[in-house]
DNA sequence: AAATAGTCCAACTAAATGGTTGAACTATTT
DNA sequence: AAATAGTTCAACCATTTAGTTGGACTATTT
C-alpha cells in the first residue's frame, strides 16, 4: 500500500521523466500517468493541472545546477581550483542526467516569465568572492582584462554547449555514445587548461 | 492577386516565425494561418502536413549557419583569421535571427533520426585544410595539443552558449536588452582572444 | 464500530487540433 | 469561348487532450 508521499514522489519522478523527454508541450498528463503507473485522474490531486505539475519538476531541475555552481563559486578555493571543480560537476552531473541541460535551457527560453520570477525568487547573484577574485587577480596582471561576468560565461560554454548539442557533436564528428563521452571526458582537462592558458605556447 | 509562389513564400515565413518561437510541439496549424493571413487549408495544400512544412522550416534554419561555418574553414585564411571570422558570423547572424540558434539546438534533440538524415543527406565533414592547419600548429609547437574537433567546439560553444541562455543571462547578470547585446560584443574580442591565448599573462 | 478524512480510479466532458471535403473562383490552354 | 488546371476557403470530421465527477476503498479518529 503506498502512502501518500509515495504516490507524489511517483508522480513527480515520471513527470520529471517525461517533460525531460518530451517538453512541456510536447508532455501528455497520460503519458506521465502510465510512467507512474497510477491513474491520470492522481496528477490532478497531487498537482491540481499541468502547469503547477512542470513548474515543481522544471525548479526543482535548475536548483540542481544553479544552486551548486555558486556554491562552488563562494567557497575558499583559489580560482584555478574552483573553474576546476565547475568543471568537474557540470560534467558529473550530466554523467547522471544528460537530458537536464537541455531541458532547462529550452524550457526557460519558452518561459521567460515564470523563469524571471523563479530566479527571482531565490537570491541569485554572483558570490562576492568570486568577484573579488577575478577583479584582483586582472589588478594584479595574473590575468586579462575580464570581467567576473564574461570568465563565468566562458566556463559554462566551455562545459554545456557540447551536451546541449549532443546530437550535433555525434552527428558531425562521426562519435559513438562511447566516443562521444571520451570526447567530453578530454574537456575536463582541455577547458580549464584553455581558461588560463589558451592554446598558443 | 498572389501568385502560387507569393502564398508558398509567406507559409514558409509564417511557419518559420511560428515554429521558432513556439517549437513544433507548440506550434499551431491555425496561428501559422493567421500569421501568414490565409486559410488553414492552404498549409496543407502547399505542404501536405505539419510535418513537412516543419521539415522544411528546420532544414533551411540548419543551413543557414552550419555551411556558412564549413565554408569560412575551408578558405585559404590563416587559423586565427578563421576563428575571427566564424565569430563575426555567429554573432552577426544572431543579431538578424536571435531564436535560430534555441530552435535549431532544441530540435535537433527532439528529432535525432530525422536530423541525423539531414545530416548525411548533405555531406557535412570537417574540411581538410582547417584539420591540417590545427595538426600543423600543433605538430610545430605553435599551439598546445589539442584536436581539430575539439578546437572546433570550443568556438562554437564560446559562441553560441550566450545566446541560447539568453534569458539565464539576462536574469543572472542583471542586464537590459541593451546590455546584453554589448556583452555580446565584447565576446567578438575576447573569445578570439581566450582561445589562442587564454587569460595569463 | 461509526464517522470522517484521505487516497484512488473508470468513465465522462469540453475544448482544441490536425486534417478533409466540396465548391467557388481565377488563370491558362485549346 | 469552352475546357482544363491551379488556387482559395468555409464548413466539417475524427482524434487527442486537459481536466471533472462520483463513487469505491482504506486508514484514522472519535
Amino acid at each position: 500500500m503506498p502512502t501518500e508521499k509515495e504516490t507524489e514522489q511517483k508522480i513527480f519522478d515520471a513527470a520529471q521523466k517525461v517533460f525531460q523527454r518530451s517538453g512541456f508541450k510536447g508532455a501528455r498528463m497520460q503519458e506521465i500517468a502510465d510512467e507512474a503507473g497510477i491513474n491520470k485522474s492522481m496528477l490532478h490531486y497531487y498537482y491540481r493541472n499541468k502547469d503547477t505539475l512542470f513548474s515543481t519538476v522544471f525548479q526543482s531541475a535548475a536548483k540542481k545546477i544553479m544552486p551548486r555552481v555558486f556554491g562552488i563559486l563562494a567557497s575558499e578555493s583559489s580560482l584555478r581550483e574552483k573553474v576546476v571543480q565547475v568543471v568537474e560537476f557540470y560534467h558529473n552531473a550530466f554523467r547522471e542526467n544528460p537530458e537536464l541541460p537541455s531541458f532547462v535551457i529550452y524550457e526557460m527560453n519558452h518561459h521567460p516569465q515564470q523563469f524571471k520570477d523563479f530566479i527571482g525568487s531565490m537570491e541569485m547573484h554572483l558570490p562576492e568572492t568570486f568577484i573579488e577574485q577575478v577583479e584582483e587577480a586582472v589588478e594584479s596582471e595574473e590575468l586579462r582584462t575580464i570581467t567576473p561576468d564574461q570568465f563565468l560565461m566562458n566556463v559554462v560554454s566551455l562545459c554545456m554547449m557540447p551536451m546541449l548539442a549532443r546530437n550535433m557533436v555525434q552527428a558531425l564528428f562521426h562519435l559513438t555514445d562511447e566516443e562521444y563521452f571520451s570526447f567530453l571526458d578530454e574537456r575536463r582537462q582541455l577547458i580549464p587548461n584553455l581558461i588560463f592558458n589558451g592554446l598558443a605556447l
